[in-house]
DNA sequence: GTGGTCTAGACCACC
DNA sequence: GTGGTCTAGACCACA
């Protein structure tokens, strides 16, 4: 695996899960690795992957068995793209509308692609 | 310098010089240095270099003394920003558009933060 | 093919393309040859072709499907007859212009014939 | 020497001494070679010389001295320049005007130019 | 398979 | 010296 120095690795980590899950490689109740594991064979340290599981958990992607592992929800999906809904709507659409502004495109030219 | 990966290295190159007009740090007239010169300095094939200079001419930000070297045009920054703004209602806002509708975002939404 | 030695290959070879569209024999959406075939079968270097092929595709004479090959434009012949227009007005005008005014011939002589 | 394809020989020649005449290379009253001499220095028949010479002998741009050999005339600078004239109104200004015309540029445009 | 990019090195015309 | 063109061959992403 290889990582961008402009975004934090565990959250790198949480896309490339995030993107296996929305291409069908990962499904409901699959397990993933455990943190040890995973974190071994990226090459990363386990509290890093821990901090994506967390991240993941938090996101409603991934869910914790105490004592067995991590699996994926079944509604994994779903909550993947609730989430890139808000990041859109919280960063995108912002910064989409200022360079828009920057460069003197007005409304109407982008409500017409819309 | 240093390159990404993720775009071609004589586009790399000719955003750099972009972003050094805008800064008015070359000025109109200002000469640039030679293919062979400026390959050399950073590190490429210069006609890697003439690619650059030769995407610049085309956009108007630079343009040929023949026999004498490369320099540029009195009105490059605006040139530079018609550019972009060519490339935001071609690429970014057709993509944005489709992102939006792929998340199901609502042009409503979209449009209060113009 | 033969090519004359006055004026760069990849500019001819656009030239014939140009031409077999203005008389017909290549309509939009027809395929041209890739660059490899098209380059094997006259003789030339691949990389010239490719270049024939962007300068076409600034023209927005031919487009690239990625992955398949470049076809003709649905304006293709419109987008032609406007670059050669502007290639008039800015190189043959000015130096038929220059021309008249050395050989010493009057406005009023070009004119009567215009 | 080399030559085109395109322009008959003896032309190419008449060319290339008219140029050195207006280039200053020979001046009024300079002595070119014999037909027999030129002919074998540039590689062609001295019957093609003839005809150069017969040429240029017609335009007034250099006369023979019988026995002696060919002779640059003293004004064989403005008589090169009639010709060119000439040519020109003939030639090159009807093929411009109909180019012109082809391309729809407006008789307009091309005034505002002269 | 397709084109896109890059390198290395060559030759040319122009100044 | 300058850029412009062309070749040969390489590697890449994409389909």
């Amino acid at each position: 695996m290889e990582f961008d120095s402009n975004k934090p690795i565990y959250l790198q980590i949480a896309d490339s899960i995030c993107n296996r899950i929305l291409h069908g490689e990962l499904k409901g109740e699959d397990r993933i690795p455990s943190v040890r594991e995973f974190g071994a064979r990226i090459g990363v340290n386990p509290n890093t992957v821990a901090r994506t599981y967390d991240t993941l958990t938090d996101q409603g992607v991934i869910y914790n068995k105490r004592g067995i592992g991590f699996f994926v929800t079944e509604d994994a999906a779903a909550n993947i793209r609730r989430e890139a809904k808000e990041l859109f709507l919280k960063e995108e659409l912002p910064a989409f509308a200022k360079k828009a502004q920057l460069l003197g495109v007005s409304k109407e030219d982008i409500i017409k692609q819309l």
